[in-house]
DNA sequence: CGAATGTTTCGTCGTGCAACGAAACATCCG
DNA sequence: CGGATGTTTCGTTGCACGACGAAACATTCG
């Protein structure tokens, strides 16, 4: 579960993104655009050879991609996982991040609550059982797909455009911790 | 967008995540348990000392919260959204987080990607909308809630059992970075 | 009240790391 | 080839912060 190489790794991902200079790069790179070293030096205000060493932290922790191009080596995000990360992050600190909504003694407060409801998740699991229950997927090891007869479903519950791109797109499987239960991602 | 405060208060979010013994501790939180100050050091490995100056950094930060109880002082996560927060991080780290799908010097890569794809971001705002058009949200300024009529359609849709409390809970209204339109979240 | 237990505060030490200027390296252009 | 421009490496400085033991504080129990 929390085993100490989880907490480390975690902590370790958390550190690449707990400098406003790095934290500052990636907001600037979660449009999707690819932008030269110098650049971003410049909309963070440090020296480019501060600017330097950051990136090359975030190239090799996986949060960014390189794409040498001439003298100049355009950055990016290294994938949608990255934008989500940061999105979460970032949506956290817009927030005041919700003071305890009850500090009440209540006692039933402190029965183990083993999981924290989530509306979306919750959705996304029902969503993922009921595709499932209807041969809606393609399942591949850890990857999946919409089958067409899904995606034909899904248009006539309203949920898809007809045409929509999405219904090409590969979905991830993976367990969502709040609900332990496999869910699209 | 990505003002100076916004990568500061992003920082800063993500510094308390970055030591690894608060990252156990607050693993240690995700399953909901409320634990002492004493269990949790025991757990990540550091003298009392230690652990208490790190659960203030995190109380202060409203990443958990205390409820004093006789002589212990009971800690646990301040919410949905730290455990969203602490789930997304740990995630990014259980996989390598995929290097460049492609590094090939394709120039239509180059071109600016208004965003990234995210199938379950898609079907959130696209259910929204549904729900939306058929009056089925009851929506009072950033809070929002199922109106029955809209339970009543999910569950005949097979999204939801009959019954399921998710149905009682509220929303809340936000902005997807992704899609930069409201949905549920 | 006084001992036992859980927790926080204080003071100190050591390390990690961000920042910069200067210099090395690479690439384009005339 | 040589000068201009973009980027990285090197070496240094300074500060922030995690770790701990000792001591102070709080609470329960005998």
């Amino acid at each position: 579960m929390s085993a100490p190489a989880t907490r480390h790794r975690l902590a370790e991902i958390a550190a690449l993104l707990a400098e406003p200079a790095r934290a500052g790069i990636l907001l600037a790179l979660m449009d999707g655009s690819a932008r030269p070293a110098g650049e971003l030096g410049e909309i963070v205000g440090v020296a480019p050879a501060t600017v330097s060493v950051h990136l090359r932290k975030l190239v090799d922790g996986n949060l960014l991609v390189v794409q040498a191009q001439g003298r100049h080596r355009y950055f990016r995000l290294a994938g949608e996982e990255v934008a989500h990360l940061v999105e979460t992050l970032a949506l956290a600190g817009a927030r005041p991040l919700v003071a305890a909504p009850s500090t009440r003694a209540d006692p039933l407060l402190r029965r183990a609550r083993t999981c924290y409801q989530h509306l979306a998740g919750q959705f996304g699991v029902a969503l993922f059982d009921r595709l499932r229950e209807r041969n809606a997927l393609l399942i591949d090891s850890d990857a999946l797909r919409l089958s067409p007869s899904g995606a034909r479903w899904l248009t006539e519950a309203g949920l898809l455009e007809a045409g929509d791109p999405v219904a090409q797109l590969p979905g991830r499987n993976c367990i969502d911790w709040t609900e332990r239960r496999f869910h699209l991602a």
